[in-house]
RNA sequence: GGGAUCAUAGCUCAGCUGGGAGAGCAUCUGCCUUACAAGCAGAGGGUCAUAGGUUCGAGUCCUAUUGGUCCCACCA
């Protein structure tokens, strides 16, 4: 007796064991082989405090796609997967769980804390990739790497090193973006602003040896206290007489020049501006033209320091609030405007940054940034959707340095050693001994690299750059890259101009952006609204397949897609769907070899087949031709959809439902052709449907070859051949044939349910063509009249002899059929039903006659077209006649 | 301020290079037909946002308008 299918699909008796078997077998694993084409993907590393998400799932379930896709085609297949050490949010993630044992970081040495932080990492750091394995995810996890293991980090030393040589990363002062909860600065990529409700103070400012004021607007009066000039339009009539006159700053008072700069837009506010260089970015700036001082009033915790006098030590925004109420009383504030603008955010934290001046380290942007936007721009790197460059090009044409370094401790930390003696700087791989002063003892920067600057190397750092193996001289450049378009920025971009800086290359040829997975009304998923739905519940409720198949399905590249249950469950339906057809086929597989019948055969004698049979397999080749077009230009969604269409619509309610009768009877011939059919057809359906839903087309494959007895120890769906297109296998006479079928059965289910005639009530049918060539195929098709139409007797002929005047007709071209429900007959019902056909009819002809009689259209458009049109006004006015035949009838 | 994108059936969305409007869900009708009721058969429902234009022909290309979403910049 052999294995047996359960009646409905149950996804958690399967999915884990046959990971465990594919990756017992190592069939994800990659090796070098000249031999074969290599097909690489870089997986975007998950952050190691990451918990498994939507966003997470849909990346991964397309990569995995491809790569099935690519290792079933013969290519050498390696998706290289891995982990992110995630600076900012790990060690945020760290602390506060030190926190709740009482240890603070400023206990902490920092040897103590990356202690605790590696034993993090060695606790947590694994779930996010055992989650990404719930789904499926078929890459190398033998060659699995960490942005923070030894290879990487050398590849990271090694580029420092290299720029800094080269005068691409420079340590300087500069105005930069500052976070006063994680205390560390961040790049402009991690800036995210937000509109916020706040103020425009109007305050007065005394003109030194005047009686006069001048009055500024900001929104941030606090910063008052680091002001180093006002400035004002050179060209602006109302303060013309004031430049270069000093004006006080309340509180410190300091005096301050009155300055000219067209920085300054004479309508906004009151056309002048108070100077901050130390806490805005554009005054920085100012200050550079003007050589104005530089006063930070800050610490890093954004309290006021002592620069700020009596404010000292409060908050920014406790002093802000003190500082406009004693303005006030001393008579400077002018007014005070309700002002929503956009204010800086930390998009880890949201803590409103600060701008700070400090030492940091940045990165060139200008040359390195070159190839990256020829690559883009001459097409030698592929974006999907298109659209995306111009995001790319918005990013690249307005790019400033890179700030690189953090105050943090969980990172690479910056290669750069100071002489504690002569404070010289030396940028090296290892730490230097001995200094030019002739001390011997350097002390290392505390900083440590964004975690961005080791993720772009990510697509050569994993396969062992610096060193030139032979994995990165077979591997690289990557194939394809899938990542969300939020993050193009941050990574894409940057992988992009570091492949080219230190492989001479591109890292991938395509980059496929997906969209968001938002929620089922089109919210972003966040821990705070509480609407995320968790992929891992899905799984274990539905199935990884059906997972897997609703974010695939429905949606366009770089499109957000919306995610809901009943999506969920339609896929989980059409798992349970190609379930049930292939325990039908099992089941009479089974039966036949219970009777002694052998239905295994490999090829069998095609003429044996039927039409029905190479209808199915002709449809069957055209499909593998369209999914593979259409995996090839990474249309994803498309061709899961064809897989669909041709499962549920072709196979199971047509072939399936044709093919019964045969196994009804007595015929060993053609039930050894329908099982055959059944198989093959059923088989190239899996291997296409595969990537899509790994686990339960192996797991029906497997059983399927068992059953046959030819299931090999090391056999797996997902290392056997994807189909190939086959032209031998197209059939058009035979698809022809079985269309008309399908018309005339269609045709007869339609007549009686708009009749309300149940299906337990049998009819005869009788078909009248004049084409002895329809006729016969009539003729060898009456079973499925019988079957398919609810016939109980099929009589064809010639013409319409001897059929009851009476009888319901339903029209298709080529035929007219007839079902004599003898008293069921409700004339004004058939009438009414006919006029409808009419009206149908003659919306078709008018428009295909208006077409034919534009003597344009007949001029000019091509003549396949032409002869289509020509064919169908020849259809519709036979069928057309046919109808009013019928109608006269009625209505004499 | 600059840019992108969307507007198609009650809902959520497909619709590739222009050639008779599709799917899933929902609704209505009839079916427990020996693979599947997580199913089968049938039906209803759309001037494809608006206005122009290109074309023999536009959901599809172009322009403008309206409304929504997003990204970038940021006038203190």
């Amino acid at each position: 007796m052999q294995k047996e299918l359960a009646k409905t699909y149950d996804p958690k008796a399967i999915e884990d064991k046959l990971y465990e078997k594919w990756t017992d077998k190592k069939y994800f694993h990659a090796t070098v082989d000249k031999t074969k084409k290599p097909f690489t993907i870089m997986m975007p590393p998950p952050n190691i405090t990451g918990q498994l998400h939507m966003g997470h799932a849909l990346d991964n379930t397309m990569q995995d796609i491809l790569i099935r896709f690519k290792r079933m085609q013969g290519y050498n297949a390696l998706w290289m997967p891995g982990t992110d050490h995630a600076s900012i949010a790990t060690e945020v993630k760290i602390l506060e769980q030190l926190k709740t044992e009482g240890i603070n970081k400023e206990d902490l040495t920092r040897d103590e804390f990356l202690e605790h932080a590696w034993a993090w990492k060695k606790e947590y750091g694994g779930r996010i990739t055992s989650q990404l394995r719930k789904i499926g995810t078929s890459c190398d996890w033998d060659r699995e790497r960490f942005t923070m293991d030894e290879g990487c980090s050398k590849a990271v030393e090694e580029v420092f090193v290299k720029l800094y040589e080269k005068g691409m990363i420079y340590k300087g002062s500069r105005i930069i973006n500052w976070c006063p909860v994680c205390k560390t600065s961040i790049s402009d990529a991690e800036v995210e602003y937000q509109d916020q409700a706040g103020h425009f103070w109007h305050i007065n400012y005394p003109v030194v040896g005047t009686d006069e004021f001048l009055e500024v607007a900001t929104t941030r009066p606090e910063t008052l206290l680091g002001d180093t000039a006002i400035a004002v339009n050179p060209e602006d009539e109302r303060y013309k007489h004031l430049i270069g006159k000093m004006a006080k700053v309340p509180f410190v008072d300091r005096e301050i020049p009155i300055i000219a700069d067209d920085y300054v837009e004479k309508d906004f506010g009151t056309g002048a501006v108070k100077i901050t260089p130390a806490h805005d970015p554009n005054d920085f700036e100012v200050g550079k033209r003007h050589n104005l001082p530089e006063i930070n009033i800050m610490n890093d915790d954004a309290t006021i320091n002592a620069n700020g006098g009596k404010f000292e030590g409060m908050d920014r925004y406790e002093a802000r609030k003190q500082m406009v109420k004693e303005l006030d009383e001393m008579g400077l504030l002018v007014q005070v405007k309700d002002y929503s603008h956009n204010v800086g955010t930390h998009d880890r934290c949201k803590t409103t940054v600060e701008p700070l001046i400090k030492q940091q380290w940045f990165v060139k942007m200008d040359e390195l940034i070159k190839p990256a936007v020829e690559a883009v721009k001459n097409k030698e790197i592929e974006l999907i959707p298109e659209r995306m460059e111009k995001t790319y090009f918005n990013w690249t044409d307005n790019i400033r340095d890179w700030c690189i370094s953090r105050q943090l401790w969980w990172g690479h930390r910056i290669p750069a050693y100071y002489c504690d003696k002569c404070g010289k700087v030396v940028v090296s791989k290892e730490a230097p001994t001995k200094c030019e002063c002739g001390h011997d003892h350097f002390t290392q920067d505390p900083d440590t690299l964004d975690t961005w600057f080791s993720s772009a190397l990510w697509p050569f750092s994993t396969l062992g750059w610096p060193d030139k193996t032979e994995e990165l001289d077979y591997f690289y450049p990557g194939d394809v890259l899938v990542t969300g378009y939020d993050i193009i920025f941050f990574w894409v971009i940057r992988m992009i101009f570091s492949g080219y800086e230190q492989m001479g290359e591109k890292p991938f040829k395509t980059v496929l952006f997906h969209g968001l997975v938002r929620d089922s009304q089109g919210r972003k998923m966040s821990k705070s609204l509480g609407n995320g739905i968790d992929p891992l519940e899905i799984i274990d409720q539905y199935g990884a397949d059906a997972l897997r198949f609703t974010l695939i399905t429905g949606n366009a590249p770089g499109n957000d897609m919306r995610f809901y249950m009943e999506r969920v469950e339609a896929s989980r339906n059409f798992a349970n769907k190609v379930w049930n057809a292939s325990r039908f086929i099992m089941m009479y597989m089974d039966q036949m070899k219970e009777a002694g019948i052998d239905s295994t055969a490999k090829n069998i004698d095609m003429s044996t087949l039927t039409d029905a049979d190479r209808w199915i397999l002709s449809k069957a080749n055209q499909l593998t031709k369209d999914v593979t077009e259409s995996l090839e230009k990474y249309e994803l969604g498309i061709a899961a959809q064809k897989v669909y269409d041709f499962i549920y619509d072709e196979f199971c309610d047509w072939y399936i439902e044709m093919v019964k009768p045969r196994f009804y009877g007595e015929d060993a011939t053609t039930k050894i052709a329908a099982i055959y059919t059944l198989r093959s057809v059923l088989t190239d359906a899996l291997k296409l449907l595969h990537p899509y839903m790994p686990f339960i087309t192996e797991e029906i494959f497997c059983t399927l070859k068992e059953a046959e007895g030819i299931l090999e120890e090391n056999e797996s769906i997902m290392v056997s051949a994807w189909p190939v297109f086959d032209e031998a296998k197209n059939f058009p006479v035979e698809e022809e044939a079985v269309e008309l079928i399908k018309e005339a059965v269609k045709s007869i289910r339609n007549v009686r349910s708009e009749m309300n005639v149940p299906p337990s009530r049998k009819a005869t049918v009788i078909v009248v063509s004049e084409s002895e060539k329809v006729r016969s195929i009539f003729e060898g098709s009456k079973v499925f009249f019988a079957t398919l139409g609810f016939a109980s007797e099929v009589m064809i002929q010639e013409t319409k002899d001897g059929i009851d005047p009476d009888a319901v007709s339903a029209v298709i071209p080529q035929a007219t059929i007839y079902i004599p429900f003898a008293d069921l007959v409700d004339i004004e019902k058939e009438i009414e039903r006919l006029q409808k056909e009419k009206q149908k009819l003659i919306g078709e002809l008018k428009r295909v006659e208006g077409m034919l009689s534009n003597e344009n259209f007949v001029k000019k458009a091509p003549e396949a077209k032409l002869a289509e049109e020509r064919a169908k006004l020849e259809k519709y006015t036979d069928m057309m006649s046919k109808v009013e035949e019928r109608l006269a009838h009625f209505q004499k």
